[in-house]
DNA sequence: TTGTATGCGTTATCAC
DNA sequence: GTGATAACGCATACAA
């Protein structure tokens, strides 16, 4: 197979020097018309494509942001609780196509994100590991700037990229870590869906699900519990139900209570993932929703639309938080990070049936 | 801003040559345990990114595959025709949060690309833009090998970078251009679908709905016509209505046929989007769906289920597709397409509430 | 307007 | 096990 072609060939070719091949193609107007043409015949007929790594080097900027995101996240269970089948279509065509999978919240921070590169005319490097310090690393040195999700990479190893090129955290609560920090007003929002559940529906008995492994889901608690206390109710030390779903034996706590006809008028989850497993675990066990018990979630994921009874849940900006993070980074491109910027985004109570509300008007 | 530290700057701090320090990344085992442990140490204090421009040019590899797709995808009408609101919840924090606009047909083959890049350990590089020769052409030279999803580019270009990568087109039917293609069978799934609604539903006047603008669409005609035709109807020699949803005055004629209650017993329309978007105009004219005119869509996009009625349509394996993609693009890597590999995917009808189906058990 | 020469940061091939 | 050194393909200051 003949090498790749370069400016050297190309030059050749034409019977000019590389040097205006490469004005041909950076700038046309600088080459006279005819010997433009020249070039351009010679790069067709020889099939020149430009090396990116080459112009990079050279010019020492890629054009590209980086995306980095964790496979932990591809992992997520498919199946609801005790196999219970989710609602809709099976489709054994395209065992991917599950919208408890996807879209989720880091797709549609992705898809903001994407969408904003390519407005901008940028390209973007998406990448995915385990979060250990050489794969994001790896990222960094083909990028301009790069947008990490939260996960196990060492604090050490992003500090140490934000030393060399401007990075963004989603959802990582801003600390002087050199890091740009996109988060989201997570207490603000469950003390706005505590206070709907209790100040409109009446609830005065509410039960937290989800373990707090992420800051995100730590706020989250948080606010559970000023918004409860604020009702002058028991808040509660810790949460009612300790599942993570990336864990085995999930919903101890939740069955056995059902089991037992014990369970709160309310359980307020951590996320939206977490919720509709807890609405399949109620189906399969016959605990009407919202009657018997509310159930709520976090995040605003698609997923929360398509279940039955449909998904009350307070929603992120995702789409936003992926255009906000191009913006910062485009903002500070070229140099780390000297003054990290932190932005707080509102989010928004999505009241629909699981607590209670009617159905939305068709 | 001081500069980038490089492996010179490393070695030098390392008291070792730069070959030493590139080992101690590339080869460790190879290097002594305490010089390794001296190198790590220099480049953590200094910060050290390995700049993947220069790897890149060394070793002939960028590490990336690239998925191209056109910015018109973008400017989809988010507005349903005659102004009728999308069903479900307004959501003016997040105006990028519609799923008539995400995830659609091309974010379900991304999707899966993604996927089928992240568990091969593979960057992805994705790229959008006019599709002109010289969008395209830019990316490629960034990666070791491309997605196309089927737009404006001139053919040329694709031929043209092929020759240089291997080049896998998206739902484009297979010639002898030098590209690799992964398509559905679309002729086949709406032969399925038509057979479905007269065979079933005993209908037996049916139009079809859509701009023939890509040869998905065509395809989906060609086959509508071979189905109304095999079962003893006259097939049309034109759509019904050819309406495109990239440009004004759309549903012209399924308007006026309306207006005088001369509508089809049927609208069989080319995509989801397209059904969608009839489905609201028929709403906002008082036609009971199905009752009065039955409508389906083709693709499988998730908006199909929110929709209300349902909607009936043919699913493409999207996620399928785009894992496809990558794994031939890695199976060619290194080499452009000597032998290009077609590949045409099944398809399956998706009965839903629009076509007359009863709703799917909970 | 076009050609010459140099640097960009790594990898890899040699010697040592 | 480690150190020189030559590519890799392009951009650009400078010269012509």
């Amino acid at each position: 197979m003949p090498r790749r072609p370069t400016v050297y060939d190309v030059a050749e070719r034409a019977g000019v020097s590389i040097a205006t091949v490469s004005f041909t193609f950076r700038q046309p107007e600088r080459v006279r018309e005819s010997t433009r043409a020249a070039v351009l015949v010679a790069a067709r007929e020889l099939g020149y494509v430009p090396n990116a790594s080459a112009r990079g080097l050279a010019h020492g900027r890629t054009g590209a942001l980086g995306l980095y995101s964790f496979d932990l996240m591809l992992a997520a269970p498919q199946q609801g609780a005790d196999g219970a089948a989710p609602a809709g279509d099976a489709d054994d065509l395209d065992p991917d196509a599950d919208p408890r999978a996807f879209p989720l919240y880091v797709d549609e921070v992705q898809r903001g994100y994407e969408l904003e590169c390519w407005q901008r005319g940028q390209a973007l490097l998406l990448s995915s590991g385990s979060g250990s310090g050489a794969s994001v690393t790896e990222v960094a040195g083909r990028v301009d700037g790069l947008a990490v999700f939260p996960g196990p990479t060492p604090v050490g190893t992003l500090e140490h990229v934000a030393r060399r090129i401007p990075v963004v955290a989603f959802s990582i609560p801003p600390v002087a870590d050199g890091l740009h920090h996109v988060t989201v007003d997570n207490r603000a929002g469950m003390r706005d869906l505590v206070g709907h559940l209790v100040g409109d529906h009446d609830l005065r008995d509410l039960g937290f699900v989800g373990r707090l492994t992420t800051p995100d889901y730590a706020e989250r608690f948080a606010g559970f519990r000023e918004a409860v206390a604020a009702a002058g109710l028991d808040a509660p030390a810790e949460p009612l139900d300790p599942t993570d779903l990336a864990e085995p034996h999930r919903f101890e706590v939740v069955a056995s209570l059902a089991a037992e006809d014990r369970l709160p008028r309310a359980l307020v989850c951590a996320s939206d993932q977490l919720a509709l497993a807890v609405l399949d675990l109620l189906a399969a066990r016959g605990v009407p929703v919202p009657e018997r018990v509310v159930v709520t979630g976090f995040d605003g994921i698609l997923a929360g639309r398509l279940a039955r009874p449909t998904l009350t849940t307070v929603r992120q900006p995702m789409a936003a938080m992926g255009r906000l993070a191009v913006q910062v980074l485009v903002r500070h491109a070229g140099a780390p990070a000297e003054e990290p910027e932190s932005h707080l985004l509102p989010v928004r109570v999505v009241r629909r049936e699981s607590c209670g509300c009617p159905p939305a008007l068709a």
